[in-house]
DNA sequence: ATCAAATTATTAATTCTTTAATATTTTGAG
DNA sequence: CTCAAAATATTAAAGAATTAATAATTTGAT
């Protein structure tokens, strides 16, 4: 038997959805040409890799004029939820609260941005 | 070339995280039986999981009696961290708060959940 | 000391991901 | 209409994950 599909974005579709999120929409050639210079990609490997995004429900596309424009389907607010509920049923039991509070407790908030938290909790009640 | 290792837990491997860390630690021949009946691997399934752990440092074996016991190197909570990092530094902007307040905004918390929180924010002050 | 049971090691098949070379198709320019 | 450039499609190689069959080794019991 074989391995399951990721559940969550890997790296590589991550980078690409990041340039798209980023620009709304896009051509194969604008992706390549909005890689950082550090780490580019081959026009073909773009191309594979939208087509997986868009295999997994993550991007459609329609032709425009000459070339496929790449547009998401799912936005970076979606693609927070789905990676957040994913740690959170694996790794958190499904408890939010659990899971803010092994951040407060790791220290990973320092005290200006906790400060501001408690206004936000008082707001949203 | 070739894809790179994924920097966070898979699903297999977390399920055999799952069970090593609920019993401290524990041979193959226990994380076999203690697999859910749902889901069953066969022995060298589990082996060779387990070898991938060890190679990624998160656990370790030693022969003690005839058979190999395995346990953990990276905890639970350990663990957890490592998830939370990731995808604070690929979805959140490295930003802690911004992800507890998308946590606000989805709703994922409810009222009784909020007034825990807000004590234990002001405790941790 | 030998044998069978338990355990580990080897090997492998399948799928996904990541990367990219190359082939094919489309289309705008002349 | 023809041709070259641009774009897409095809193909593929290699690493990683997932699953497991089978081979080799170890060891306790008799």
């Amino acid at each position: 038997m074989a391995r399951r599909k990721s559940p969550t974005l890997t790296e590589a579709e991550l980078k690409l959805m990041d340039i798209i999120w980023q620009k709304d929409q896009a051509t194969v050639t604008e992706v390549v040409a909005a890689l950082p210079k550090s780490d580019k990609l081959a026009y073909s490997t773009v191309l594979t890799t939208l087509r997986i995004l868009e295999r997994k429900g993550y991007l459609r596309h329609q032709k425009e004029g000459r070339a496929f424009v790449y547009e998401p389907l799912v936005d970076r607010r979606g693609a927070r939820k789905n990676a957040m509920q994913y740690v959170m049923s694996r790794f958190f039991d499904n408890s939010p609260e659990l899971l803010v509070l092994n951040l407060l407790e790791n220290g990973d908030i320092d005290a200006v941005e906790l400060e501001r938290l408690k206004k936000q909790i008082e707001e949203s009640e």
